[in-house]
DNA sequence: TCGCTGTATACTGTAGGCAGTCGACGACAA
DNA sequence: TTGTCGTCGACTGCCTACAGTATACAGCGA
């Protein structure tokens, strides 16, 4: 009768595993998008997509409502949903908006250092030297992610961390490849980072971050300028595009 | 056969009308919200709005989405979708969040006054005085919306304007009163940070900016420790509230 | 050969309907 | 009187089906 929910089995009230189907619809087609599976500017037939995940269109249609909310999909009314295509420029600005909104949690979690979070910090940190170390991209990157999601939350600031959350994951997708780049040079910043946060010190934490965030970003810019091609610049096609099969 | 659209009459490429059924579901939910037709903790029953609404509940329940992913309700899987209703505190940080991109909108507008908008600036900036004088509260916060929106379009950043038109957007359903209290002085600001753009002074533009919108905010948070019960703090009643019809 | 028009196909947008589940209410027992 | 259990009502979540429309292609005329 009660749910067979288990109240919450630990300490883990976090991630509130998919409990609708457009909810898992959703985090499969964002997987599918951040993999690489769907590439950008390819169009998501819903018929496809649901016989592909084995449910019916409805919740399809509303997963792709969600994911044209947080910017990962195209909605053209009349014609379905595309895979956002993003352009140079739109990731430049994207990164600019992450500085920014990272620079402020960066100071307001230095505001109140007592809040107890730099432990957490450091440990993430810990494990972020060690999967560089061991040359484990993947866990880099979601170290990272972590540290960053961390912060913000740090910032006491729940509206600011929701935003910066969501374009932190756009951003993640964009230039996972350069955490290959920068990586040990990467978690040097982040250890002043939270020496600063710990000491208290707003700008320090905020100039710290502010120069992590631009090196970043610059990287980004470099390597994107490096190989132009490679993350297809919106095509733009006005040909019926090929769907899911034929990827 | 080449679908109805006349191809955009005249010049007025922005607003896309919504064409779609969920478009306008949404507007008349949001319009409902905004002007206080379903109040804050509110049960959104998708029978009756689809009713209501002359619609089906598909529609009613796309729009909801939509609703949900800009923070206007909250979607309790399970439940059903209630107005959102928002604490004292995320007001707070709502406003802060908005001090923050406003802020660097100013600057990056100031960053390049030649793009040419301080003309339109100064046209709203006038019908903004001019509401005031005829004490039109109303047009007078349609005219701050506008002007604030376009000073982030005007920063060139087209992800930065998206999400400070969101913000913006919450933050107008907040602090609507507000605007009867600090007409006057709001605009003189406005005119100030508007020399400042035009003058190219991008740490002016961001001081005054910053100190319009921490004004704002401080009278908002006076006006609401003036009348804390008000806004309905977040209700959170167990039982089944009152849905639409008995409002 | 080129452009236009009519038809066919595929997909979206919307409607209606069914099953599952949550919350409330009343009855019964301690 | 209080706590527990069973039933009822209502609403959500999902599925299926239909109508409308844009696109692609073939046929026709110039």
């Amino acid at each position: 009768m009660v749910r067979s929910e288990p109240v919450n089995p630990g300490a883990a009230p976090k991630i509130p595993r998919p409990v609708t189907l457009r909810e898992s619809v959703f985090e499969a087609i964002l997987e599918l998008i951040i993999s690489g599976g769907l590439g950008p500017g390819q169009h998501l037939a819903e018929n496809e997509l649901a016989e592909m995940l084995g449910v019916s269109r409805q919740p399809v249609r509303e997963a792709l409502q969600m994911l044209s909310g947080e910017g990962w999909v195209d909605l053209r009314p009349g014609h379905g949903a595309f895979v956002h295509a993003p352009t140079v420029e739109e990731a430049d600005q994207l990164l600019a908006v992450r500085t920014l909104l990272e620079t402020e949690s960066a100071r307001l979690a230095a505001l109140d250092p007592t809040a107890g979070g730099t432990a957490r910090l450091r440990e993430i940190c810990a494990r972020g030297r060690a999967a560089i170390e061991a040359d484990d991209i993947d866990a880099a990157v979601a170290a990272n992610s972590e540290l960053h999601a961390l912060i913000t939350e740090l910032s006491g600031n729940k509206v600011l961390a929701e935003l910066a959350s969501q374009v932190a994951r756009r951003v993640r997708w964009y230039h996972t490849p350069v955490a290959r780049h920068r990586g040990h040079a990467s978690w040097e910043e982040h250890a002043l980072l939270i020496d600063a946060i710990e000491a208290g010190d707003q700008e320090r934490a905020e100039q710290i971050m502010r120069d992590h965030t631009e090196h970043t970003r610059q990287s980004y810019m470099e390597q994107r300028a490096q190989s132009p091609d490679e993350p297809a610049p919106a095509p733009q096609r006005r040909r019926r595009p090929r769907s899911l099969s034929a990827s």
